[in-house]
DNA sequence: GTCTATAATTTGATAGAC
DNA sequence: GTCTATCAAATTATAGAC
């Protein structure tokens, strides 16, 4: 974990939010430092320049992710909770923060991305099918492991387009709809 | 069909290039002038505001995908041919254009979209969602309707989120891993 | 850490000539 | 339909005082 200041954190707290609302272009310096109570020209202390200010929203957003899904190999869980788990996951980003996934959005325009940030997007959705892999491995041990990655993918498709569509059309139960039954199957 | 000039054309076909690839802050009038080859002012003159040229992309790109599924009740055509008709609709942004889906995009940054844009991309959804089920309906009569609906709600998730991973792991192949064997069973 | 001041650029938009 | 000219606002960013 980095070591920042309260500051800082409020700062990546305002522009996480405002990125999950409107994307990398969703954000700025000056509305950030309004909403902190600060100048803009105080943001660039913190953070130089756009690219390490998205790329550390990003990083700190996967951390904190994977942080709250906690181990894959727990075997004090079964697969089954941990597969749940994940799905609760992107289920309060719109039923409770009604935000979008970071890196959902953030991936949908990866191609306009500051290198840095694309990275940081890139490695939320490699360790989050890393995490997911092994969870589906554990609940198939007989299965190979390209199934089990190929069921990871899917999933993880399937919960960033979910919430897409579950505030496109605005009815948080379209989300539920499509995670219904959300089986453990290969 | 709308009555438009070829320089109207011209401008939808660069608007949506842009915003495919960076979103609804992705283009700007400036650019697009430029890329078209006239000036920013008579863009305006064409699409008076980034609203109006906004929506009139993202309803042109609906119109277009939908019409290049054809009807779904077309009985010359299995419903297996049209669902991989609706897979392929999906790849081929990707394998073809190396293309965001329009709707996908504003879809995740629509809590920030002008109102007649946000309605458009909410319409693709309706659209696409009705198609779907009404395909999914055809190959299975005895399936209660929800099924059906919810098999397409989940089915259009699962493309959007592919693409997004797709083009976040830089990899085309990611988003034939987890259309693969896509069935039609509800 | 935060500020003022300022620069350089981009953006959406309009008025009016041709 | 397209242009020039222009505007007001927003954006990223830096220099330097406190």
């Amino acid at each position: 974990m980095k070591n920042r200041s309260s500051k800082a954190e409020e700062i990546l707290d305002v522009a996480e939010r405002m990125a999950r609302t409107g994307g990398y272009n969703g954000f700025s310096f000056r509305e950030i430092a309004k909403r902190v109570g600060i100048k803009a020209a105080s943001v660039h202390y913190h953070f130089p320049g756009k690219d390490d200010l998205g790329a550390a929203v990003a990083r700190r957003y996967t951390d904190r992710f994977l942080a709250a899904l906690g181990p894959a190999d727990n075997d004090s869980v079964a697969p089954e909770d941990l597969l749940q788990r994940y799905v609760d996951a992107y289920r309060r980003s719109i039923a409770e923060d009604d935000l979008m996934c970071l890196c959902g959005i953030f991936g949908a325009e990866i191609a306009d991305l500051p290198a840095p940030v694309a990275e940081e997007t890139r490695l939320f959705f490699e360790r989050c099918i890393a995490w997911l892999t092994r969870v589906m491995s554990r609940a198939h041990p007989d299965a190979p492991q390209e199934k089990a990655a190929a069921a990871a993918l899917r999933l993880t498709a399937t919960m960033e387009g979910a919430l897409i569509l579950s505030r496109s059309l605005d009815d948080v139960t379209v989300f539920d709809g499509i995670t219904y039954g959300m089986s453990i199957a290969p």
